[in-house]
DNA sequence: TAAAATACCGTTAACGTTAACGGAAAATAT
DNA sequence: ATATTTTCCGTTAACGTTAACGGTATTTTA
């Protein structure tokens, strides 16, 4: 997908000149047999200069370079591989999807993306976390810094204990990518994840068009787990509410809640007390992917006419939605995050392309009427 | 991107296997050398085997699939391809991106994955024709297929001329894509493009959350070339009209316009009709690219506060998303569809996969709010 | 000034596959 | 019986690159 052999003008230009200068039909391809012959000097030579391996002399050496530059070599990724003794080595350290289904997405992506470049000689070590565990993320992320990899991919969910991976990786020169959660101010190589407040201010967006009446009762509905790291939720809620406060402020109020899910009941209970209060909600924010859980509520004490609006593609939010249940989900391609990782560490460190640093997931708005298209990950 | 070269948890078993019999370090992965020494016969006759290149026994046929069958053997696809003399050819015919923004989307996606399967000696050849000119899109049909192509990717906009170029592909068992346009009950190897009438009835979902009030006239738009086919616009305005039938039946009127845009004054007057008349608009729906048109003239005569929707994120639409004058934009990932058509085709010829016929693009909902991250192609 | 070290460069065997070439054995024809 | 096919299979040179190995000159050291 992102691995581009670009055939430019000069490029083509270039081989026509060699064409007439060497008198060879077969020379569509500019490769280090052409440029050797065309320095005098052999494919040893070329290679050494190609690789800085030493041992070449300055002047042979800047005359390699130029031919190489005039005629627009690039290398054939091919045989490259086919040759190359070198493997790399790319380590994974994600949340363990056993624990939070979310994390089956980007999991999916990187392993699609690592079949790709399996031929290539690049291996995946992919390791877990649990996410109410900090202690099992500095273990993990020690086991694979102390493996040597040639990248590292990981989520840096906990921030303290990330600076200090953050820290040995740049004393290792090990290049790393975020994924999902983004750190300041590192020398990682890229960054792959979503724009929480802008999702949420887009689901703002979505609530205010569906909610008719002038003044609705909105709650923003936080449902988390106390001992696991909370990132995107509050960024999704100020996004959320910053639509509101700039845009049309006198249409909602709005009310803030959070869930503790670790105990079942919970939610019944504040979900209860919200609609026996005096405030009935017209639209309810969920802030994650446990949307499917207000949404059971919403099946068994058969609440119509309510918007429920939430994030991620999990098989039981797909089912609500079916139903009429939830109107929209928010989805920022989970897979596609884990994909592009993968494929950030392959450009860098065997194409030598440079990566861009942040990108953001597109903000995909799923409701009952497109949903049947985004069901199945396809890359 | 599709492709996939699995490890099986038998291959690796197997690879185990043959490391304990034979004793050899290096045997890491199946090569054609293993096989041959097991089948007690050289790599040429595994070779022959492999390719059906007859001159083997039957005897030793069967021994050697066998043992392929029993090790798991995967061809190595690098060496393959550095090593086989076989060239690929896939023309590609579509409506000229030139007289058609729209097209340079699909062209887009067709051109970055030639650049991905150039190294495995797929090349491109990309003839463009006259939307509203059928004799073009014969003449250059004709062209390619006495090129002799190997996969052949086109739009059949010409119902008629479409037939006949497809009879022509079966007679010289040529694999083609459908794109964009899809005909029915041909042997196509698959076809890439949207679900319109589904668009439509989408955008109608979208049309109703958007107006408040009881009745509305809504206008159903369809600015058309009068020497251009038609194709998705009347499924998508089929589908518009559809949802209003089913859900909401009393909230909208509806009304349909064609609009000639050969003229550039003709759209001019028929927006003046309907904003003089009586029955004043509530929403536009504009059933392809050019909601764009619309757009200037809301701006030109500072119309607000009626819903615009419209397809494709060409420039101009996007612009006046941004202002604010166009609410939603229905976009199906044409460069995706350039993209996977040309896949599929690489993976039936090179990869022997088979690949799934019918394939729709999601249907994405675009907005002022989460324009920005649909803005640049990136595959 | 001879010996040792260094700088520089060419040669070559891989990597896994393709496909042309040729040759031995078996089958058929004369 | 020999001559001629036919069947079947092994050998080998590519494909473009990597990287180890070894070999000249040239420079440095003793």
């Amino acid at each position: 997908m992102f691995i581009y052999l670009p055939c430019t003008l000069t490029e083509i230009h270039c081989v026509q000149q060699i064409r007439q200068t060497l008198k060879k039909e077969t020379a569509l391809k500019i490769g280090i047999k052409d440029i050797a012959k065309q320095a005098n000097v052999s494919i040893g030579t070329v290679d050494r200069v190609l690789h800085n391996r030493g041992d070449v002399a300055k002047s042979t050496r800047e005359q390699v370079l130029s031919i190489i530059e005039e005629l627009g070599y690039t290398p054939n990724l091919l045989a490259k591989s086919l040759a190359s003794k070198t493997k790399y080595t790319i380590s994974v350290l994600i949340p363990d999807p056993e624990s939070n289904a979310y994390w089956e997405k980007p999991l999916a992506g990187i392993k699609a993306a690592a079949a790709e470049i399996k031929k290539f000689n690049f291996e995946l070590q992919i390791a877990t976390f649990d996410y109410s565990n900090e202690n099992s993320f500095i273990e993990k992320a020690n086991q694979i810094l102390g493996s040597n990899p040639s990248g590292f991919i990981f989520a840096p969910v906990f921030y303290e204990s990330s600076l200090k991976v953050i820290e040995k990786c740049d004393q290792l020169e090990l290049s790393y990518v975020f994924i999902d959660v983004f750190i300041e101010n590192c020398e990682n190589l890229a960054y792959f994840g979503q724009n929480s407040a802008q999702s949420g201010y887009l689901a703002a967006r979505l609530m205010s068009l569906s909610i008719s009446q002038v003044i609705s009762h909105i709650y923003i509905v936080k449902p988390l787990n106390p001992s696991a790291p909370v990132y995107h939720l509050n960024l999704r809620e100020k996004g959320f509410v910053s639509y509101f406060s700039e845009e049309n402020s006198d249409q909602a109020i709005l009310h803030s809640m959070d869930v503790d899910i670790s105990s079942p009941a919970a939610l019944d209970e504040s979900l209860d007390a919200i609609f026996a209060s005096s405030n009935k909600p017209l639209g309810l924010f969920v802030a994650n992917s446990r949307v499917h859980l207000v949404a059971s509520y919403f099946e068994k004490n058969k609440i119509k006419n309510v918007i429920l609006i939430g994030y991620d593609l999990l098989q039981e939010n797909i089912e609500y939605i079916e139903k009429g249940i939830i109107q929209f989900l928010i989805c920022q391609k989970p897979e596609e995050q884990g994909y592009k990782s993968v494929f950030a560490l392959f450009n860098h460190l065997f194409l030598k392309h440079t990566v861009e640093k942040l990108n953001f997931s597109p903000i995909d708005i799923i409701m009952k009427e497109n949903i049947e298209y985004y069901k199945n990950f396809k890359i």
